[in-house]
DNA sequence: TTATAATTAGCACAAATGTTTTGAAAAGCA
DNA sequence: TGCTTTTCAAAACATTTGTGCTAATTATAA
């Protein structure tokens, strides 16, 4: 089994996968824990893996002493990484991400803030979250100030009910709200329940740009 | 030394300090590591307290095995579980932790959220924080709706600026707004900048009962 | 096919690491 | 004060564990 394209071999993925669970158990494996695992019978074999890993940068060890070996991203199981993508203020297009894209990617520096996966819904992957940063105002009907923090969903379609980012070209503004569709058109209901809908016309373009999964303001002594 | 009263002794809590720190290192420490890191010159001594931390169930470790010892409770790094007290709803004083008290002591099955420690502000240790979750819409001219969660930290005096929560017994009332100290009594303003500012008269009673820390909206798909 | 590189195994060896033993100092207790 | 328990140290010892080396096997390329 030569490797011949540049990836990861089936041993490669085993050793990782190995890694991994035995994060559960508090401390790492041994050489030779990792061969039983894995079903390699000679501890150079597993040295042998473990320095192509090291050099591929997917894990850290200190050599000559032992257990030392550990996943080089321990990416918490408790946390999602959620980029943000930058600010949105009002009458900006939103930035939203190319589907497909991993934001998170190797090299990529992009400010990113850390979210409790048990504040996120049950089943929400998080890969495909992204976040805006709000500045201005111009969010204060939808409860949303500056500063506050968007964790969004990419979407181009809403049902009746959930938040979302829309992006009103004839108006050049970007709003959060309440998506409703009605007969004459789209019916957008701010959060604050004091204030009132906004009536689109079927007529003028709309675009659905996320919805909203989560808001997070950072209460620091702000306002003066 | 001799160990008097149950508890723990310097060098057991030393000891846990440094198991502490080394687990950001990705594996743990050896005996001869922790005697150098805590003071203990034999490997005997080292053997000696973690057995003892082991009895007191603080720690667990796979004898015989190297590195094989771990923090019994091994609570992310990344994460801080902050109590939810309970629901607040307008007119209600609120419920407001006990000082010293831990709620989240062994038994103790309240509600609490995970919150990431990189979104808390940086050298806030979070074991004094708590929650509450907001009942109703009482706070919308804070910017706060009905289901929003609320991080807090208890505090009995404020600085100017600071977003806290209040109690007016007077008016039966917990309300949450920027404060400040005017000449003749309080100026508590809304955090919605919209919204004018509420005046408090030197005479009436006032309770600062914490600082806002944190806002944290789930946004499901709610409003009909 | 043949040559080369990648992969695998087995084993000896040295270093790291936990345990045990012996002894002693320090602190409480009667 | 004398006795016991707790705490500490040092060193010998036994395992665990990582490395290094040799050789065999397999895949790929020419």
């Amino acid at each position: 089994m030569v490797r011949t394209r540049r990836g990861l071999t089936e041993r490669h993925q085993k050793i990782l996968d190995y890694l991994n669970d035995r994060m559960s158990m508090g401390y790492p494996p041994s050489i030779r824990e990792i061969g039983e695992a894995v079903g390699i019978t000679s501890t150079s074999v597993v040295t042998y893996y473990l320095k192509q890993l090291s050099e591929m940068g997917l894990i850290e060890r200190d050599a000559k002493f032992s257990r030392a070996v550990r996943l080089t991203d321990p990416v918490s199981k408790d946390l999602v990484k959620v980029p943000v993508l930058g600010p949105i203020a009002a009458g900006e297009p939103m930035l939203v991400p190319a589907p497909g894209v991993n934001y998170l990617g190797i090299g990529n520096e992009m400010d990113a803030v850390d979210v409790a996966r048990s504040l996120l819904p049950t089943g929400e992957k998080g890969s495909e979250l992204f976040a805006l940063k709000v500045k201005g105002e111009s969010m204060i009907d939808a409860m949303i100030n500056d500063g506050d923090i968007v964790i969004m969903k990419p979407a181009i379609k809403a049902n009746n009910g959930e938040m979302v980012a829309i992006w009103l070209p004839n108006r050049d503004e970007t709003t959060l709200k309440y998506f409703f569709k009605e007969k004459d058109g789209y019916r957008l209901q701010p959060a604050n329940p004091t204030m009132k809908p906004i009536m689109i016309n079927k007529a003028e373009p709309l675009e659905i740009k996320g919805k909203v999964v989560m808001v997070i303001r950072n209460v620091g002594s702000s306002i003066a």
